[in-house]
Parts: structure tokens; sequence; C-alpha cells
DNA sequence: ACCTGAACACCGTTCAAGT
DNA sequence: ACCTGAACACCGTTCAAGT
């Protein structure tokens, strides 16, 4: 069926879209240390030069990948329902992302200017508009929530908890438990503390927790 | 005076102290991206080898950098005064390190674990717990405050403002609110809106109102 | 035990030559 | 205009040989 096409031309003309499609997958599969434009030019069935064609470098390709999985999560989120709860869906839009594709938390961490923070603000500063806060209020308190997500996306993504099979997270989980009751307790009380309850540790729960903190401090502006 | 020492032995012995004293400067100068090795090599006049005899790797000795700036800033913060005042004090000492040296700003979002990160953890803890927050309670603060802390750092070190000379941040500033004018308005109405407020734009007040926020958030717990 | 530095490995980027 | 892929550049890491 798709005959006519084929032989008109033996393969899809490259793009950045296409690029970046395959960057998300091969940034999922071997993260953002591995050969990232290598496996690109094997995937694509290309020479490097051809993607440096169509992206800049290495940060413009990651940074446009990032937006590429961040920005539809921020327009999904965004309803017209409570802005309180539209925050926390946000929120949690982006923290499952992170989750997914992990090399995503690190990247919004380097550079405030790439698109999808910038998605990130707008998504953020639009509820805090429906809330009624405005001017340097929202400055302050955008800032404080968009930095808080960047925040604990970027360490959940770096974290244990990040292995990809259930047995192998709660093994690295009993590892650093183990590590942390070691600690010295006159350097290291509160950590060390925070040790026995790795176990029960739920990571999106505890974020969630964190942005519910924000806005009742928010409600206090 | 130090003719005895001299003969004794012509250069100071190489220690992971005197490696990570010598990195600060390196990074402080060249950033973690420039040749990080080599400069240390030059800096200390030895080869390669001898460094990696008394450090792991690259990311042993950026974790040991990081947190021989930011260890001494969390005992001097820490005070037995009120706890919310301990805390802004913490929260700047901090920005105010990675003000000064903006590698340590990625670094700590690199990795949970690392003994910056534990020391950040236990000077926050324990002034929640002197606020009379405990259990699962202060591991949701505490994370919350961490993880704003942090990934504040990390926008601050990778934003522009970080020009060494004044006159450079006020251009730098000046050109990213023009960028940002210039954006379409339909998909970026809260960015346009922030551009205008770029000029008096001023980071660490903002991150300490971001504190204060928190603090708000807190009290309602 | 500690140091030396050449060699190696890794991976992003360039560039001359092709269609 | 777009693609090809070998060559280059950069910098962390290893390792055989020294003291």
């Amino acid at each position: 069926m798709t005959v006519e096409r084929r032989t008109t031309r033996r393969r899809d003309a490259l793009s950045k879209e296409r690029i970046v499609e395959a960057a998300i997958d091969v940034l999922d599969t071997d993260g953002d240390r591995g050969q990232v434009f290598r496996a690109l030019t094997v995937r694509l069935s290309t020479g490097v030069g051809a993607i440096y064609h169509h992206v800049a470098n290495k940060n413009d390709l990651l940074a446009a990948a990032a937006d590429a999985v961040i920005a539809p999560v921020m327009s999904d989120a965004t309803t017209d329902g409570e802005p309180e709860e539209t925050i926390r869906a946000i929120a949690l839009g982006i923290f499952d992302s992170i989750d997914a594709h992990p090399w995503v938390g690190a990247q919004l961490s380097r550079d405030p200017r790439q698109p999808a923070v910038l998605h990130i603000w707008e998504g953020i500063g639009g509820q805090l508009n429906a809330l009624g806060i405005t001017g340097a209020a929202r400055s302050d308190a955008g800032a404080a929530l968009v930095n808080y997500v960047l925040g604990s996306a970027a360490q959940h993504a770096a974290g244990p908890g990040q292995a990809p099979r259930a047995a192998d997270r709660s093994a690295a989980l009993a590892t650093l438990a183990t590590e942390w009751e070691q600690l010295d307790p006159a350097e290291y009380p509160m950590v060390r503390d925070e040790a026995a309850r790795l176990g029960a540790h739920d990571d999106r729960a505890q974020f969630l927790a964190g942005v519910d903190i924000f806005l009742a401090g928010i409600r206090t502006l």
C-alpha cells in the first residue's frame, strides 16, 4: 500500500523533528552519557554531518528533546479547573515525565532559558495569575515553584530508585539505608534518622507534599 | 626560616586535601568543562597518575571540592538563634557560595548522596527539628526546602547574571529581555511579562522570597 | 607507597567531497 | 540544499616504568 511512496523516495527525509524523536529513544535507552550522535547515525542510517545540518550541537539537541517531552505534558495538564489543582497536575506531569525520561531531569537544570523551562514557567505563571497573584509577587511565587520542581526533578533523576526493575530499586534503597546507618551520628544525625524511613519512602508522594507546602505558603502572600 | 623543611622535602607531599584545594581554584577559574586534571598537574607540578592515587575519578574530586566549599558554610550558618532565621542564613550562605563558585551549583544536582548534599540536609533538618517538626513531616518539609535550594542554586549558576563584571551582567540581562520580548505572545505571555521586570531583577532577593514562602507554608503544617 | 607521563579511550564537532 | 564519513579535538583514565 505504501509502494508509491517507497519508489518516489527510498526513505523519509531527515528533519529536526525526526532527529529529536530518535534522540528521545536513544537517550531513554543509553542516557545522556552514551554516544548520542553515533547512536543517532545508526538509528537514522545517516552520517553525523547530516544531523549537524538540522541541529546546532548537543545542547541544542537535548534542549529540543526535553521540550518535546515537556511541552505536551504542560498543555495536557493545563485545564480550566481549580488553579491549585491544576498546579498539582502540572507538577505531577513533570515529575512523571522525568521518571520516564531521567535525562530530562538533568537537562532542565542546565539552562533556565531553554524552551522546556519557559513552558513550565508559562504553565505555573498562568495558574498563579488565576489565583489573583500578579506583579512581583507572581515572579517570586513562580520562581519558588519552578525552582522547587526543577530541583526535585534533578534530584529524583539522579537518585537511586531510578533502577528499571522494582527489585533493583528496593535493593538500591536497602544498600543506601545500610550506608547511612553507618555514618557518624555526631556529623550526620538527621541523615541517619532518615535511613530508618527509606523503606517506606515514596518520592512521588513526597514531591507532592512539597508542592502543597509551597501552595500553603503562597496562600499567605 | 623554612630552610630546614625545604632541604628535608623539596615540596609538600600530595594529599587529597591539597588536590581538592587546588581543584577549587581551577574550577573557579576555568569552570568544570575545562581540562581540570591537566590544569591540576600543572598547578601541583605532578603527573595525572599521582592525582588518581588520591582521588577515584572526576566525580569524586568534584564531590569532595563541593563539600569543601559547602561544609564550612553550613557550620558557620548554624547558630543557636531562631530556627527560621537560621534557615534563612543557611539558605543565603549556600546561595552566596554558589554565586562565588558556580560549578558547585551544577555539582549539587548531580548526586543526592554526596557529602555536600547530606550536610545541607543536616543543617536544614536540624532547624526543622528545632521548630518542632518531626517524623514524616520533617522528611517532607526537609526534602521540599533542600530541593528548592538546590534547584535555585542550579538555575542561578546556569543563568545569565553570572558574568563576572556588573556591566556584562546587565548587558546579558538586557539581551535576554530583548529576546523574550520577541517571543510569540500567544505561546509565552508570562515570559514576555517577566521580560519587563528583568531590569530590576535580583536573584538573591527572589531566592530569599522563595525561602519565606516555604517557611510560611511550613507554619501551616 | 607514591609518583611520572605517554598512550589510550571516548565522543562531540568539523570539513572536504559527494549527490 | 542536503548528505556522507573520515579526521580531528578534547579530556578523562589507565598503565608500565620509575623512585
